[in-house]
RNA sequence: GGUGGAGUCGCCUAGUGGCCGAGGGCGCACGCCUCGAAAGCGUGUGAUGGGGCAACCUAUCCGUGGGUUCAAAUCCCACCUCCACCGCCA
């Protein structure tokens, strides 16, 4: 939810966010109209109110006729303070209904445009020549014993899929070495819920837009989280937290329906409807969001190089930023049989969008009470071991682990397995 | 799933229709006292929206949402959460 006092002292912010997203920046117009009549209409109700309490007072202490009158007279301001209560409610609820429709504010600095326009920051490490014909990691994987789409498909449908053998081992080797990076750098380990109430989805963002990527059960009013990013904004809702910053990461399973992805990366392990992701998350001032963001990016850097990945940094596009992103940093790794780069992590700078609507606060110097900042960033997911796979392979068909891999997997190089 | 009990300010608690514009204690902050501290004494002590440059004013908030009433923490209805016990399952 954007700020709407802001909004009044600096219309014009929201107006150009609007334009770098490519939406409609006419609804600027729309909320201030809203906003100045819902405040009309609250302070007429209060002085309607607080006249209906001081007669009622009266009430009590009055005798005989004079009683008669003040309760006659109540019972009229009775009626016309319901009436300005619903009315000051109902443009409250009209206005609350167009806010949740605004995405976050674009940060200064964002590339404008769509999916197309990122901005490369940096190119790390160098793809590698191949002096035989690399294998897909699908194939890879099934050579390895360590992937088993056909089983996943008999079991639970398209995008479903086992981890066998050294895949599941691998897995579970990547995401400790993630969850172990972390601690090390001060994070809270976290194993959160993966069902949430609509109020957790809702105030992260993700039942605007895209809500029918979001797996929903409605005989119970839960929903399976996308992103561990949903129960760790939730963890601290409705809170007013004492020390900043508080970084958490958590290890969890993540959910997603993948409507309307089609016929894209149909193969393999790449987007599938339920992975495991190490996410890592900060609360922290406004004020220092930006060198936080740039943080994240950092730790993600520092997990990429452990398992030794060619990878760029791209700055997104504010078209391509979610709802509540103001600023959004990919890490994509190169994947040699697709000849690109793909996303392995993502970090959004989410400002102070997500804690307005949890209402997740802290104390500033003037002890006034403020909107946090929430930040979260990828560590590592099930989709990394597609770049692994492929990256890492040999031309005997087997796969070498990277070193830091080694002493969570147990081993050095994965081997093909008979059938 | 069933039965019973409970949810009031950071914490504990008082409060069964107008004296609640929520009292007390703890904690916290400031002050007095003291060489310094403790104890003691005094003062203050929440959130959210709106108005105002400001000090301040105002409305709302007693788990949540409705309702009754001139007037609700208090009465009624529904729901949520927690605790205890029972049943079922792991």
């Amino acid at each position: 939810m954007i700020d709407l006092r802001a909004l009044r002292t600096d219309p014009d912010r929201l107006r150009a966010s609007q334009r770098a997203r490519g939406e409609d920046d006419a609804v600027v117009e729309k909320l201030l109209d809203l906003d100045e009549r819902r405040r009309s209409a609250l302070s007429a109700f209060e002085s309607q109110r607080a006249e209906q309490k001081s007669v009622g007072k009266s009430v009590s202490r009055a005798q005989g006729d004079e009683r008669q009158t003040l309760l006659d007279r109540a019972k009229e301001l009775a009626q016309q303070v319901k009436e300005a209560e619903a009315e000051a409610q109902r443009l409250d609820q009209e206005l609350q209904t167009l806010v949740a429709t605004v995405p976050n504010v674009v940060e200064d600095g964002a590339p404008a445009g769509g999916e197309d326009d990122f901005v490369v920051l940096e190119t790390v490490g160098t793809p590698r020549a191949f002096d035989f014909e690399p294998k897909d990691h699908l194939e890879l994987g099934e050579s390895l014993g360590a992937i088993d789409m056909e089983r996943g498909a008999k079991v639970s449908g398209s995008r479903f899929f086992y981890l066998t053998g050294v895949g599941a081992q691998l897995q579970l080797a990547l995401l400790n070495l993630a969850m172990d990076q972390a601690i090390q750098n001060g994070f809270t380990p976290m194993i959160p819920p993966v069902l949430v109430k609509p109020e957790a989805m809702e105030g992260t963002g993700f039942l605007g837009a895209h809500a029918s990527e979001v797996y929903h059960l409605p005989q119970d009013e839960l929903y399976l989280v996308g992103t561990s990013e949903v129960p760790l904004a939730g963890y601290h809702m409705n809170e007013i937290l004492g020390d900043l910053p508080r970084r958490y990461v958590a290890w969890s399973s993540c959910f997603r329906r993948e409507a309307g992805s089609y016929g894209k990366d149909t193969r393999g392990i790449i987007r599938v409807h339920q992975f495991d992701k190490v996410e890592m998350f900060s609360y922290c001032d406004p004020e220092n969001a930006h060198e936080e963001h740039l943080r994240l990016l950092e730790w993600e850097k520092e997990m990429l190089a452990k398992v030794e990945l060619p990878y760029r940094v791209i700055d997104v596009a504010g078209g391509d930023l979610g709802t509540s992103a103001a600023r959004k940093y990919d890490c994509e790794a190169w994947v040699p049989t697709q000849n690109r780069y793909r996303e392995l992590t993502s970090t959004s700078n989410c400002t102070d969008f997500q804690a307005r609507r949890l209402s997740i606060r802290f104390r500033d110097e003037g002890a006034r009470t403020r909107p946090v900042a929430t930040l979260n960033g990828t560590l590592a997911t099930t989709r990394w071991i597609v770049a692994i796979l492929e990256n890492h392979q040999q031309a005997d068909g087997s796969v070498r682990v990277p070193q830091a891999l080694q002493r969570f997997l147990g081993r050095e190089v994965l081997e093909p397995v008979a059938k």
